[in-house]
DNA sequence: ACCAAATGTGGCATCGATGCCACATCGGCG
DNA sequence: CGCCGATGTGGCATCGATGCCACATTTGGT
């Protein structure tokens, strides 16, 4: 019976339920509706009395505030915006967790994006962010644009686990270099000067810290670095394992270390398929440490990177920013990482 | 300098950008504010030219509608609220990573909330999302009140994993007792007769299915099941162990499976730690296939549940629901599961 | 007692987009 | 040649909460 729809909507089930708004709790205390905003929200004067009872009133009725019509008219938001490569990575699972933790005692929300490390979805998800107008976003970034359109538009940012170029946003990273030189020289002190360094990327700040911490290592102990033991691969753990057959046909390592968790999945695999003992025959350990690390035989040794504390500080900084209680100058957090040695790194054989 | 203010406002950045609206594109492009709007969203009319010069002005001016605005007006929202017990564990990030590629293909938001299994904090969460109105929520339900609650709100439920009581929610569940089954009979195959089951709850349909199954295999195979060997123990790995241990020494079985990932990581260390060999002294399996369990050596032979694909049907319903595509009654779907053997099992002893 | 300051509450406009209706314009057909 | 419907656009009110100010009332000081 549309009277003159033209196009006819889809039938979408309707809310069916009115909310009660302010009026309604207004009516329902005897008060007028700024003072029910002003009793419910801790901000604002109301005397104790009128307080308790307005929020009686609203719990009898059932009110619950209009995120929507709050944020409009106050110009803020509660909800932060999390854009990360890859969910079903424990890294950043764990990244997020902390971060929903940390935000979620705030009483903040998250509203999270996968761009699956993809520059197209990662502005696409910006775009959307702007659009919730959400005041502040935690990216571990792709591109250095996708940080920057945010911040000219007025959002606060804060890159996790990588830095692109010279971005002026906050930054919470993992001690990838001195992680990485603690792990190499725990293989060195073990007597290993051939060691493998598998990695998928050095533009970023990540995979940049963490072979200049190996490069270090081997300066510091006077160790020729053979160029060639350095073997770039791509980011997954298939192509990773590729990359370890080539290594250990073309090279003689008698350790392997990976850059992160999911290349040390594919070298794993690669050793085990040879059937050769770690950490006997050849030692092997990570950086990011990750629960399957301590489940396999022989565990591996790795830098743990307390990822979901990473997580926290990128949320505290972030808030932090918000509330404007930090200076303009730009901060830079660097999250300690911790060597936990376990049983795939042995002596050198020999 | 505040004129009168009484409790000093903390110092809040300001968005420091205005953002432009509708009126400005409307200016720009020589047309109604009206006009804008239709222009821009998809649904009501504008001549083709119209809406391309609005689209350009909208481009030039780096125009971003406000969703609060948009949402508060037109009574919707595209945000989706997901609820989940423990984002660290990989069976919740697959869920989720399902679930956020689904609505995010669909131009849905995902707001992401962890809580811990712990019925206050799940409430503290719909409250939220009931104040953010979102038009539905995906949730791992702890307590039946949950659900409850959204949906006399008028928003719609769909729950993921479990079921509890008798809700009227859409829910997506895996084929827990087919596929506890189907396990269960794979290990009867092999010989087994004395199985131990390491279950953590039973009053949820997901432990009561597994339980069922399992049940189910030894009825249909005319094995006297022992009540014994049903193992109840808590929800963590470490209390896992020691009922793992306690089973050990108390019964003599010839395999374990467990009900889920976590309890398999206490079972799989406890058998390491009395160096039992899997699987020629003992076998292990277990429900709900994770990365790490092919990792392992043995890898464990599991029940893989397709957790990502879950996930993405719980997006689908919920959507299907919200656009008013779908009859009143609920909807259940059983998520097929595949059993995956590998290594740890084997041959019942003797 | 009287006035000033302190305290508490109500009124009203407003945030930005959109639903709804009125109306201008155009083309087609009798 | 004029009327009517189709088509496209503009005007205006509205969603719900809150910021800001005015004003009523109380308190305290002298």
């Amino acid at each position: 019976m549309s009277p003159r729809g033209q196009a006819a909507r889809a039938v979408v089930s309707q809310p069916a339920v009115r909310r009660p708004t302010v009026q309604d709790v207004a009516r329902e205390a005897g008060v007028s509706a700024s003072t029910v905003s002003r009793a419910l929200h801790t901000r604002g004067y109301a005397s104790p009395a009128v307080r308790a009872r307005v929020q009686a009133a609203a719990e009898r009725i059932g009110y619950v505030t209009d995120h929507n019509a709050r944020n409009l008219r106050s110009r803020t938001s509660t909800s932060i915006g999390v854009l990360i490569s890859d969910l079903r990575n424990p890294f950043y699972a764990d990244l997020a967790a902390g971060i929903e933790e940390e935000l979620r005692a705030a009483e903040y929300q998250m509203v999270l994006v996968n761009d699956s490390g993809n520059p197209a979805d990662e502005m696409q998800a910006a775009e959307t962010l702007l659009a919730m107008r959400v005041p502040g976003v935690i990216v571990t970034p792709v591109t250095a644009k996708c940080p920057q359109v945010l911040q000219d538009n007025g959002v606060h940012v804060v890159c996790a686990d990588r830095e692109l170029g010279r971005s002026n946003s906050d930054v919470v990273l993992s001690d990838n270099k001195t992680g990485a030189r603690e792990l190499t020289e725990h293989l060195i002190a073990l007597g290993h000067t051939r060691i493998g360094l598998l990695i998928d990327e050095t533009k970023w700040s990540t995979g940049a810290g963490r072979l200049a911490g190996f490069r270090a290592a081997h300066l510091d102990n006077f160790i020729d670095l053979d160029e060639d033991l350095i073997a770039y691969t791509s980011f997954d753990a298939d192509a990773a394992r590729l990359t370890t057959r080539k290594l250990l046909n073309d090279h003689e390592v008698t350790a392997i270390i990976s850059a992160n968790n999911v290349l040390a999945q594919g070298a794993l695999a690669e050793l085990k398929d040879r059937r050769l003992k770690i950490p006997r025959q050849i030692s092997l350990a990570a950086y990011d440490d990750v629960p399957w690390m301590s489940l396999v035989q022989p565990a591996l040794t790795t830098v743990d990177q307390s990822t979901v504390e990473m997580g926290r500080s990128c949320a505290r900084l972030l808030l932090a920013r918000i509330r404007g209680e930090l200076p303009a100058k730009r901060r830079l957090i660097k999250v300690p990482t911790r060597l936990v040695v376990r049983g795939s790194t042995g002596p050198a054989p020999r």
